[in-house]
DNA sequence: CACAGTATTTCTGTATGCACAATCCTCCGA
DNA sequence: TCGGAGGATTGTGCATACAGAAATACTGTG
């Protein structure tokens, strides 16, 4: 099946070996190592990406550096302003806010549907995950509890046995990942985040897939919301 | 505010002093004439687009060919199996389940989150709409209700006051318009279309956004399972 | 010293050329 | 007749070259 290939690698910590695991062209390795640059927050929002040096960074011409900056511009990771150049997104307040809540809607959907829909191992799985976040709350382990985070919500998009959603909430996520970056930042969001997955699970678990959404929603503002508090007014 | 261009031109039956409306740059006139092909199904899903030849068609090089297939590519209009060549997306049946289920999920977000926001202006303009859809129905006139349809879901986008929102969700609906070219081919869905639209705005006027949400997910849905058995297999 | 106008530089947009991968075709052998 | 090896062909991926727009530096004038 030749699907659209996903915009990065399949997962930034993964266990794969290391590189190379992904890079059928040399446009494709670049858009990862761009996007992953841009994520990471080695290319700060607002910062210029120059196509020559770019392609001298990668030991390419820029052909392919134009066509990975391209794809980066339609994933809203990057701008272009024809014949102005490129530089990485960079948001309003107001757009960022607007993102969040189209994020938290959209999360809250696949918390409804996964309740409906998840298989009994799919269960025992999920709260496996939040189990094991529980040490990482415990530990102060904000790199752990980042991923079990990370892989708590995925594990919830594959439940809507949906895969077209399950993409397409993956994909604005990436898009919200470069103003994301300080999100664990105070031991107490670290605290509450585990409480309103708790909340959330238990939702699940007796069915409520409108609680489940309720909670969802909640839970992403409240990301949001401290997220906010902790920026400075053009992220 | 250096946005993001939109994958179109502002409308396909728009009132704008028709072409040279939008374009900057020979690779984003190529991507709109593409993009324009296969949403009115003169390149149907499947077939092949081979770079020369297009390039030759507009009178171009490949390389502004390229640039905008790599941009179709990413709002999932073609596929592009690297070094094997592009051809217009084709879905199986299941995946095109999962795209109207999305779909349909977000308009009813977009319907619920412009019940509880809209302005009394707005709400006019939305009536306004649909009662001029009605003498469209009347008169059977397929292509005017196609765009007062168009029209009436973008009303209630914009009514979210979220500009992301009415963005992401207009993606989606363009990235599902291959598919959609046979909607309204029977008088039925025509009128059903309408009553469905009816009950919608009722639920609007009267301010019961969960009510909306249902009516707008009710009114997809018909309008996909309308589609799907005048589908063949594999669109 | 400020500023308008011009020259220069820099970088994007596009064209062209080359190399290699994938496919197709031919032809030979079982 | 079928299957497969090997070469020809087609088309993509990438590099390079060139033209023109935008930004910058420069110069002369008020």
């Amino acid at each position: 099946m030749p699907r659209n290939q996903p915009l990065m690698a399949p997962a930034p910590g993964s266990s794969a070996p290391a590189a190379t695991t992904t890079a059928t062209t040399l446009a494709e390795a670049i858009r990862i190592a761009l996007a992953e640059d841009i994520i990471a927050g080695r290319l700060p929002p607002g910062s210029e990406i120059e196509e020559h040096q770019a392609a001298e960074r990668f030991g390419a011409s820029r052909t392919p550096v134009r066509e990975a900056l391209r794809e980066l511009a339609a994933a809203g990771l990057v701008e272009i302003e024809p014949r102005r150049g490129v530089r990485v997104a960079r948001l309003t307040l107001e757009r960022l806010g607007e993102m969040f809540e189209v994020m938290a809607e959209t999360e809250a959907m696949c918390a409804r549907l996964a309740t409906h829909r998840m298989s009994a191992p799919e269960r025992f799985a999920l709260q496996s995950v939040h189990e094991r976040s529980a040490a990482a709350v415990a530990d102060g382990d904000v790199p752990a509890y980042d991923a079990l985070n990370r892989e708590f919500h995925s594990a919830l998009y594959r439940c809507t046995h949906n895969g077209f959603l399950a993409e397409h909430v993956q994909a604005l996520r990436l898009r919200l990942a470069p103003f994301r970056r300080a999100q664990f930042h105070h031991a107490d969001r670290l605290r509450d985040s585990f409480a309103e997955h708790a909340a959330l699970l238990r939702a699940v678990l007796r069915g409520d897939g409108e609680a489940a959404a309720r909670e969802m929603r909640a839970h992403m503002l409240a990301a949001g919301s401290s997220l906010a508090s902790t920026l400075r007014p053009a992220g």
